[in-house]
DNA sequence: TTGAAAGCGCTAACAC
DNA sequence: GTGTTAGCGCTTTCAA
């Protein structure tokens, strides 16, 4: 059914090898050789087999990238950086998206862990980081961490300043006024939630302010409207917040509009991220935009390293790579009335 | 360096085939050689060859995904649903990001179509929909289309009835008392654009009201806070709005706000989609859900019949599946005043 | 400039 | 229950 490269050299009345080098584009191939091959290989509608070549050649081709949850601006946008520069090389992406349930069988490793299906692996944020760095390691795979949660001394990484992301977010508010900032932070399961709280309060004690409005809720799960509420409940309402991403941000900022304070006349918010809505949302969304194109490119590169260096070399040099977030102004803060 | 059945074969004192056996489970080996060989595995730390399995079976256990733009929880979520069920069947999951940008070259093709490295494809919403259709029925790949942007006779598709979407949404509105409606519709290169465009138009016509009031605006492009702040500088600020999309709507609410109106108490705006944040913005958007999770197991579940078919039968019958949307009634729609 | 032969790692068919 | 052999489709010597 379907052609091969003998299917081809017989037609174009050549052998296997010089289809191959026409394939390869050799040069040491006669012109109208390469024309009889190339008539050949329309006729059959045939294409090589990427299998064959994988056996032969002993690398895939595939470069593999694990994340927990889509559906947010940032990863998003790593995921699509990371796409186009893989192809940029030559590589194809390979995705495993875990769940957020860790499976039953603590054994259970990531499905592009096996075989050897991929060259490399990027791994995204990943809740399972040590297993999967564990695993990657005894297996041999290249690979990259991206937004570490943990600090590794010999594993390749690349980075947010998360520390600086929260200490610049909350500059921001203190440059506008603000003496009484809360701050809804992160789950402590990430090093980049707690970063940004060191963050906020380091910049908070720097400015001789209290940093003590800290309320600790969780990424991904609706927590800013709650968290908020419960302030303006108690009368403790704070005259800015810093919220440890775009969601509890929007969140905080319903309880506040529904309270009806305004944001941010009586209120500023200021989030993180920079998710797609930031910019669309009444009032605009001020945040703390990350790097993505960045995270995606370098990630790509030092796996390219990471793959082309033998083996054992990869304890010599570790590559770890930290990027600046950047502070994006909008509406919805503003000097303190 | 790395072991392969050989190796295994030597070291557990066993022949290749019977490691093969004990790779795929076999039940014809003897209980203490399995032990033998799953040792010698471990030891040295073996994983069989993909490469090598798919050129001798002749598949190679990856479904391959084509979208165009993530960042969107419906497409998110497809991809997401797309994987689980993939896995579940035992595939890879292999993704195609196309840029916005079509390339240069009309000829070039997609990335994942190249050689045979996926078993079949799910092309989802894509902008180039045509040209890949033709390609992939050209080299004989079997797949299927999700979100399909033009009438295909003979392609498996699965969608959601838009029409249906648009005719429901606006009908909530209008059972909300409205009769000053207007609509902000998707770019009319999608069908599903037109189609939720045409629920509109006979829901209004069906009820007796004008369906007179509609702009084109694009999805992406956050055009709804435009087109709502001319219509409200030129006085004719509707009491309800449809958007065709969630950021479209919030663009929308965003223009109401600022001059001043209430949502919902002086118009009301639903959505479509139910992105994340329409469940944490302020006020929360009411809007069309779509059934994601179906999406991506029909799209799986109809590749995976597409691929177990011979390529001939392919034309015999064709399937198409056609999914409801979901009215999720939130804060953003109320009775007219 | 071209081709014959060997082999990448695995498994199906056929002995034993 | 186990092993021998052949071959999946390609590329890489090496020889012509």
């Amino acid at each position: 059914m379907k052609a091969n490269i003998f299917d081809v050299a017989k037609k174009s009345g050549l052998s296997t090898v010089t289809v191959s080098r026409v394939l390869n584009n050799a040069p040491t191939v006669r012109e109208k050789n390469r024309q009889k091959v190339l008539e050949a290989i329309k006729e059959l509608n045939y294409s090589p087999s990427s299998a064959a070549r994988t056996l032969k050649h002993g690398r895939t081709g595939v470069i593999g990238l694990t994340l927990t949850a889509l559906n947010d601006s940032v990863f998003d946008g790593v995921v699509k950086s990371v796409f186009d520069h893989s192809q940029r090389s030559g590589y194809f992406l390979a995705i495993s998206i875990a769940s957020e349930a860790s499976d039953d069988t603590g054994e259970a490793s990531n499905f592009l862990f096996q075989e050897d299906r991929v060259d490399g692996i990027i791994v995204l944020s990943s809740l399972e980081e040590e297993r999967y760095i564990s695993e990657l390691k005894k297996k041999r795979i290249p690979f990259v961490v991206v937004d570490s949660h943990q600090e590794h001394v010999y594993v390749p990484t690349v980075n947010v300043n998360n520390y600086r992301g929260g200490y610049e977010a909350t500059k921001h508010l203190i440059s506008l006024g603000h003496t009484d900032i809360a701050h809804i932070s992160g789950q402590d399961t990430f090093l980049s939630a707690s970063e940004r709280r060191k963050g906020f309060t380091d910049a908070m004690t720097q400015a001789g302010l209290s940093p003590a409005k800290i309320a600790v809720g969780s990424f991904g799960i609706h927590c800013g409207y709650d968290i908020m509420k419960q302030w303006i409940a108690s009368g403790q309402t704070p005259t800015a917040v810093f919220a440890a991403d775009d969601v509890i941000a929007l969140g905080a900022m319903r309880a506040l509009m529904e309270a009806k304070f305004r944001v941010p006349e009586d209120v500023s918010v200021i989030g993180y991220d920079d998710q797609l809505f930031a910019d669309e949302v009444y009032p605009k969304l001020t945040t703390m935009r990350q790097p993505v194109e960045e995270l995606g490119e370098h990630a790509v590169q030092i796996l390219l390293e990471q793959m082309s260096e033998p083996q054992d070399a990869q304890h010599k040099r570790t590559t770890k790579i930290l990027l600046e977030p950047k502070l994006v102004v909008r509406e919805s803060t503003s000097f303190k009335r």
